[in-house]
Order: structure tokens, then sequence, then C-alpha cells
RNA sequence: UCCCUAGUAGCUCAGUUGGUUAGAGCGGCGGACUGUUAAUCCGUAGGUCGUAGGUUCAAGUCCUACCUGGGGAGCCA
């Protein structure tokens, strides 16, 4: 008989015919007669329950059927006489796949806190709450797929080894065979790296742009999605040493032609997540909302899928630096000199800036674009104003900037100037510059970080349950 | 990296101004129960109080350092 997924068994209403399952089990229960099983294959949210006349099954194998053990059950799929449940399985055979030792068995039918299960991260998977996590992030990342492809983008592959700090994202992850307690020197006593794998230092990618750029100037639109690597000593709960990024990249579109990618491009998620993932988003739901009825009602964030739908349907503030400068100055936190941080013309906009214009002022994803030049990336497109740069951040309520990207400075000379003024080494760069010297165009991109985006679309508050296994400062545990 | 906070049973926590033998709920185990929904009821086992020092007649409780977790900030995606 083939084995059947319990997702499809749950839908189908055909009573009286044996079907054979395969799954985990979450509780059971019962008296004397009768027991219940909750048995969950990762297919779908939902149980199957499994029912067993206890006087047809053996005394030692209905002992071992405790939570977390892996059972096959075949039987009559029958109309349920209890109220959970539509239908449910008649254990005709049952046969003990793994029993789990229920001494020793971490995951209790309980309810647990993340950081426990943070802490057993490789038996998390097994509770519905980060079942419905991953299976959301699965969704997300192929809609992902589905979105670019349908556009005419092409995935591309760019390197997680690159040999250039180019970019000054941040501190990076060294890549190398020396021998690290006798490392080979040169004369000066330095460590000689001509000797090392790749015959200079080498590190972990901190992002696929500007390769994902000289893909763009031939084959027109193409996407990065791949791992990225930040080795700083960040304790929080939005950042991973380890994450993964999606980078669109596209020739000849301008700073607006992004903004719109990027609006339609986030919605269209949103909208693939509230069509397909309805089960386990209505479960994450329900539990956000559980664990917010202890909180004062103002500091209590929407609901789950009104918040969803609600961005999904709105249009994004587009807003520029400057405008939100003045709006900041404007604002009451600022009269009443609520901010931490001052608020001029030419600072970065801090989190709590950032929060105030989302959360309070436009209560709607805000777009800031035209930053201060001084403040941004040297590859910015630079503006007539010689001010500022086309760049546009995507901030969303509570997660802060989920999508950083601009359109791109094209002018050869412009470019090489701005690196000169930024130290950045001009000749290690000339892969890069070559895109500008021959049939440079105008282009633009941004970058999404995924787990940041997956955050949002769960509810969920910290980044490190959104990702299989996250790495981050003195974590690298599974 | 900085600030705040926590670490007591498998899990979640209580433990009074320092004072006998460290408690509860859940989970586990044993039993009861004719269909349960985190089943229910009765019983039972389970602890180097994060680690190392120190103060004291006496430390889970006070002090110091370190480790680990959580929250916030910076940096960023």
């Amino acid at each position: 008989m083939k084995r059947e997924k319990i997702i499809e068994v749950l839908k189908s209403n055909e009573t009286g015919k044996t079907v054979l399952v395969k799954g985990w089990v979450r509780t059971k229960r019962g008296s004397k007669n009768i027991n219940f099983i909750a048995l969950n294959d990762g297919s779908t949210i939902h149980n199957l329950q499994i029912v067993v006349e206890v006087e047809n099954f053996n005394d030692k194998l209905l002992r071992n059927i405790t939570t977390g053990a892996a059972l096959s059950v075949s039987g009559e799929l029958t109309q349920s006489q209890g109220s959970g449940q539509n239908v449910e399985l008649r254990a005709q055979e049952i046969e003990l796949l793994g029993g789990a030792d229920p001494d020793k068995y971490p995951i209790q039918p309980k309810r647990h806190t993340l950081e426990f299960l943070r802490e057993n991260a490789h038996l998390r998977f097994r509770t519905n709450t980060f079942g419905a996590v991953f299976r959301i992030r699965h969704a997300m990342a192929f809609a992902i797929h589905k979105y670019f492809n349908e556009k005419g983008f092409y995935y591309m592959h760019t390197p997680i080894i690159t040999a250039s700090d180019a970019e000054g994202a941040g501190q990076m992850f060294r890549v190398s065979t020396l021998d690290p307690v006798n490392p080979p020197t040169t004369e000066e006593g330095e460590i000689d790296y001509t000797r090392d794998f790749f015959g200079k230092p080498a590190n972990l990618t901190v992002s696929g742009q500007l390769e994902g750029e000289l893909g763009a100037m031939a084959l027109g639109e193409i996407y990065t999605f791949g791992p990225t690597f930040r080795a700083e000593n960040s304790n929080t709960t939005r950042h991973l040493a380890e994450f993964w990024m999606i980078e669109p990249e596209m020739a000849f579109y301008d700073l607006t032609d992004n903004m719109d990618l990027a609006e339609d491009f986030l919605k269209s998620l949103i909208r693939y997540a509230l069509d397909n993932c309805m089960d386990d988003l209505q479960f994450l739901a329900n539990r956000l909302r559980e664990e917010e009825k202890n909180k004062p009602q103002d500091q209590r964030s929407m609901e789950l899928i009104e918040k969803l739908e609600s961005v999904a349907g709105s249009d994004f503030v587009r807003c520029t630096y400057t405008e939100a400068i003045e709006i900041l100055k404007r604002s009451k936190p600022y009269k009443k000199k609520k901010f931490q941080f001052p608020v001029d013309w030419g600072v970065d906009l801090q989190s709590e800036h950032e929060r105030f214009l989302v959360e309070k002022h436009f209560k709607r994803p805000v777009i800031l674009i035209n930053y201060p030049k001084e403040i941004k990336a040297f590859y910015m497109k630079q503006n007539d104003d010689n001010k500022t740069v086309g760049a546009m951040d995507v901030l969303f309520p509570q997660i802060g900037e989920i999508i950083g990207g601009s359109q791109r400075e094209e002018d050869y000379n412009k470019l090489v100037t701005r690196m000169k003024e930024m130290d950045i080494p001009v000749e290690e760069m000339w892969w890069y510059l070559d895109t500008r010297r021959f049939g440079s165009a105008p282009h633009s991109g941004f970058g999404l970080g995924f787990e940041r985006f997956i955050l949002f679309v769960t509810g969920m508050g910290n980044i490190r349950d959104v990702i299989p296994f996250p790495r981050t400062p003195k974590n690298a545990e599974f």
C-alpha cells in the first residue's frame, strides 16, 4: 500500500477506504479500552487522529507509543465521533518505526519557551510553531523564485568566497588554509598570503551585489538568493552571522523603477503567503494573540493576518530623506526631547526615528530615498544636487530596514572619484569598473534580508527562530 | 561591544529582612476511567540552587569574577 500524506488524508472525505500513513506522535491519550494518537508528518500543521482499540494491540507496542515516536499506521478512514476533527483513522496495523524514551525526549506535549526550543534546535521542527515557521519559510523561498522567473529575471549564483573586501560592509570571515599556529610570514614578519590557498586574503561574501551588477549588465535582469556572512559582534533579535539575502539587479532601471519593483515584490510575496499558508499563519496568529494577552493595550502589535492584508493592500509611502528629517523635527517626540539621538540633516536615521516614521507618523511601510552621500556606499548614483545619492531604504513596522538598495552610479569618472574619496582600492576593482567603461547604462538593485522578511510574515520576534540553525556570536551549535 | 536582566527538578516558576529536612504546576512513571482533544482523577520518583572564589556561627538568598540565556542600543539586511 502506498503511504499517503496526512494533509491529503485530512482533505479526503472518502470514509471507508483503507489508508497508510507515517509520522510522529504528538500526544497519546485515552482510557482502558480506547486510545487516541495525534499523528503529525510535517505535511500540515494539523494532526491525524488515530483511534486505537486497546484490545486489538499488544501492551508492549502501546506502551512504546509515546510522544515523539515514529509510527507507520494503516487502517480505515472514518467519520470522527469526536468534535475536534472531521475524519480519523481506525488503526488496523501499527508499526513502531522508532521509539522516543519519554524520560529523555525533551519535547513534551506542553508549551515550551522559544529559548528552550532554540537550545533544542535539532528537535524544534517537531513543534507546531516551528513546523509552521519553516513551512512558511519554504513557501516564501519558492515564491521568490516564482516571482522573478515570471518577470524574466535570471537566478545568478554569485561567489560565496571572495577576495575583495571592497564593499567595506562590516567585518568579514576569513577563509584560509594556512596553519593558524605557524603561518608563513614575509620578510617583514607579516602573514604571507601569497602562500595561502587563493594566493591572497579571501573571505566569505558579505553581498553578491557587485558580481550581480556584472550579470545584470548583460543578462538584463538577474537576482541572487544565497547565504551571506557578517562577522559583526551583533547581539540583537535582528542579526545573524550567517543569513540569506535576495539581491535583484536590473539594467535600465532608475530609482523609481527600483522602488516600484521592491514594493510589488514584497506585496506579491505577502499575497502568496496569505493564499498558500493560511493554516500556518492562522496558528501563528493565535499563538501571538495568546502571547500578547498579558501586554497592555498600547504595546500590542496588530493582529498578524490583518497586518499582512494591510501591507499587501496599501501603497507604500515614498519620502525623501530631507522630508523625513523635516517631519522628525516637527514631531512631538522631537519637541519633547524624547529622541535619544540627534536629528539633523546629514546624520543617519536611528531605529527610534525609523520606528516613529513607520509606526506613528505614516502607519504604513515607508520607502526613504535620496540620502546624504556621506552616509551611503560608494556605488550609489550621485544626484544633481551634489549632496545626495539615489539610495532607497524600505522600512517595515517592527522590523525596521527590510530592503536597502539604490540606483548605481554608471558614470565611470564620477564613480572612480567617489571611490578615491572613500579609500576604496580602485585597482583591485578593475573588473567592476569595466562595466562602466564598456557599455555602461543606468541600472539599479536592492537587497532583501530573507530572515527579516520571514520575521515579518510569521510575526516571530527573534531572527534566530526563523532560520533552522542560527549562527550568532558564540553560537554555532548543530 | 555597551546598558539592563535572569540562571533553583526534564520544562515553567515560587522560595520573606541570610536561619531546621528547598516547594508548586506541567511533563515522566504506576494505577483508575466506555470516545479523548494540552483529557480527567489518585499515587509516586525526581535537586552539586550556572561555575569559581569570598563574607558569615549559618548562603538558593549578600559580595566579586567568569560562563550562558533574554531584552534594549550601536552596526546593518
